[in-house]
DNA sequence: GTCTATACAAAGATAGAC
DNA sequence: GTCTATCTTTGTATAGAC
């Protein structure tokens, strides 16, 4: 607390960084981007990367696993919430997933090749195993499957988190090919998942068999 | 033809260097690779590579492009064959689509990044939109719809070549996100995977409303 | 803590001899 | 066409001034 020299507080050496790197990085990529950019773009030296972060590699890391905590936060709290009923946790985390996708199409994108290249080490940053056990959501899908007749009552349940998913994440991941495919533009590829917002959870009812 | 100095034609420096680029990109990942690895494993030095390819990426784009070719012709093959009813072009796709990716994991994850880093060039080269335009895939879908009464009947037919595809390539994508989350093993994710051959088909079936 | 300057190693690309 | 030797870029590290 012996910094304050005015009453706008100005961010240190180190969260600049953090904001440069998080700015070229999505906007090159990783491999694109040169620790030399990222210092320029923060107004200061290559040195103090190094001082901060041990690596480049280090620096994207914690970058973008801040990014990443708020956004898997956010989906756990729709699948934990006690709340809700089976229907209603489809409903919400569809809408509020492709409501983040629209905003961050390229996000899918950096989820996929971090946990490409550090399985283990995303997949136990981000507790995503503990969560959704603890979540009943497993539970719940069992459940409503026993109740529908025919074939989908023996299934495992994790087709479904892999339904709900698949249909919402990878439109955004193959984004290119089916702008392309369907002639459409930004604007009508965005119109598009919006409809997906109220056309996923009534397939994902109908797969559930009810 | 002035270098047949004995019955086995043994192959020439471009398409060694070929073979051992696929063999190490597929094995490590292409930014694990060092060209040193690529020339070694061929036998050959590493000045080679420039010679006959200009640069560590362009080579990976032609190995790869090659092998994503073979890829989808064969799956377009599916789409464009006027014998089949669009039930039965749904049933086969998905039994090879998956065969392919179980044989294939990580295929998907090189075909997105590739699609993510260069977009025009990927979509020209692979004639996706010309190739799905004149299959008649579209319009098969179109008159199914038409039949289906409700919400479907004014749905775009995009959505259904959006959910084929994310159903059965998602999965792959995020298959160690799913593995931690059923605490499954590699055999029994493939299985998982086997049993999907049959199920995507009959959930397909009800999004179109028959 | 912050900065300048500099050094070093790894890896991709290239020049030039044969 | 093939090789050896060399250049260049870039990530990483450190010494030393303020």
């Amino acid at each position: 607390m012996s910094k304050i020299t005015s009453s706008i507080q100005e961010p240190g050496a180190e969260e600049k960084i953090k904001e440069a790197a998080k700015k070229v990085f999505l906007a090159k990529g990783y491999a694109a981007t040169r620790t030399r950019d990222i210092a320029e773009e923060a107004g200061l030296n290559l040195a103090l990367l190094n001082y901060y972060f041990r690596s480049k590699e280090n620096l994207f890391h914690i970058v973008m696993m801040e990014k990443l905590q708020l956004f898997f936060n956010s989906m756990i709290a729709v699948f934990s919430n006690k709340e809700l009923s089976l229907d209603g946790k489809i409903d919400t985390f569809v809408d509020r997933y492709i409501t983040v996708l629209v905003q961050y199409p390229d996000l899918p994108i950096f989820i996929m090749s971090e946990l490409h290249q550090r399985p283990q080490e995303f997949l136990k940053e981000m507790k995503v195993r503990e969560v959704i056990q603890q979540s009943g959501l497993l539970q719940q899908i069992q459940e409503r499957l026993k109740l529908s007749s025919g074939v989908m009552s023996t299934v495992h349940p994790i087709h479904f988190i892999m339904n709900i998913t698949s249909l919402c994440v990878f439109p955004f991941i193959a984004k290119p090919i089916f702008q392309s495919l369907s002639g459409l533009e930004k604007e009508g590829f965005i119109a598009l998942m919006e409809q997906r917002k109220v056309l996923v959870p009534i397939w994902i009812k109908q797969m559930l068999g009810s």
